[in-house]
DNA sequence: TTATTATGACCGACAGGTCGGTCATAATAA
DNA sequence: TTATTATGACCGACCTGTCGGTCATAATAA
């Protein structure tokens, strides 16, 4: 009988709209109207598909770290080995941030300016289980040898997330693209050169497959 | 007549009651209610003192990138070659880091929450500063012999400026405090065996001053 | 010494404005 | 007609910045 709309097909048009207008602005700036009028329909409709606007941002992360933890695993079933496992990675997950650079971009900020409890939990879960992820890879890398075993796994992993994190942020306050294939390669030749145990001495510039 | 202050000095104090409060909720959630109730004075007061919101934050602002800016030519000065002065830098800057903590937050804050153009054009001025001072470096240490002449100098000193925020983000983001050690002997360990163009070969774990 | 006066420091009530969320009503399709 | 969807005027909580007035103290003069 009546209009039947799928709501969850609208609430993520909405969802879509939202992302934009908050990177624009960022959280604490954005009003609802806003929102409202960036998915081209009226304040109050917005209430009949969000609670309220936590819940739009919790709405549109949902895809983005779906997304994120599927690509995070099936790079890393992709490769042999624990270098190649961490290049695949990192790689992804800057190939990842790019793609979804709003959605970074709010992530961000809500890193640093949200400060509801809830939120943060859920984020340091993700950043805990990203760095457990990479330590976890490290550890294998020291343990077969294919890695110098004279780092902590931990902090070096901390260290990588940290970098992503940066990278998100440089891009975030400058307005200028990222180049993103210019910092792939030139981490990777930090990663190649820095934390493989054993160095090919002469034909170093242009490592083989670590394997 | 009435007793003077030193307007200049308590200025100075209801900065740093006011960074604290900033640090604790964040630019948007802070009110000028909570910065004069850390300061112990009345909000009206406030206004004797500052312009407005903004002007508080500039305030606390000047002398964290004042005694950065003259750490960071400091440790520059005290390095002879460019190596040194890298490791020098980078060594400073988590140094301060941990030192101005709370400042480092409330910049980190204001660069992913607040839009405002002029705050947003400082904050790329330092950056870019920054990444210039270092890329320099990085080209000295590549004319010289020093450093691998593989990368580009703007790519790795927009790396290392990337890092430097991401390490900052992340302890904003976790309470727990920065392992300030463990993360410097780490990149210490991803630089020293990673951007030297020539390796020690079997001593390399703990290799000695690159000069 | 002491009463008087001058003035900067201080304050909190309040005006003005913003924004998230609600609700009565309109529009729409079955 | 009726169930569902859409809407923007509206409300109230909250927040910033202002303003009139109070207070403590220094300067002054008797």
């Amino acid at each position: 009988m009546p209009k039947i709309v799928d709501k969850k097909a609208k609430a993520d048009r909405i969802a879509e709209a939202a992302i934009r207008a908050l990177r624009k602005n960022g959280y604490a700036k954005t009003r609802m109207a806003d929102i409202a009028e960036a998915a081209g329909i009226g304040k109050g409709t917005l209430y009949e598909y969000f609670a309220d606007k936590p819940a739009i941002v919790r709405h549109c992360f949902t895809a983005y770290f779906e997304t994120f933890a599927r690509g995070m695993n099936d790079a890393m079933e992709s490769a042999p080995c624990p270098a190649d496992k961490l290049f695949a990675l990192l790689s992804f997950a800057l190939a990842h941030a790019l793609e979804w650079e709003d959605h970074c971009a709010v992530v961000i900020d809500q890193m640093s300016c949200e400060r509801a409890e809830e939120e943060r939990a859920f984020l340091t879960g993700v950043y805990d289980g990203m760095k457990a992820l990479i330590a976890d890879i490290l550890s294998q890398g020291q343990e077969d040898g294919s890695l110098d075993p004279g780092f902590s796994p931990e902090t070096m992993a901390a260290l990588f997330v940290s970098l992503y994190d940066g990278v998100i942020l440089q891009r975030l306050l400058q307005e200028k693209p990222l180049d993103a294939a210019g910092l792939s390669s030139a981490l990777s030749r930090l990663l190649r050169q820095g934390i493989l145990a054993e160095k090919q001495d002469a034909k170093q510039k242009k490592g083989g497959a670590p394997c």
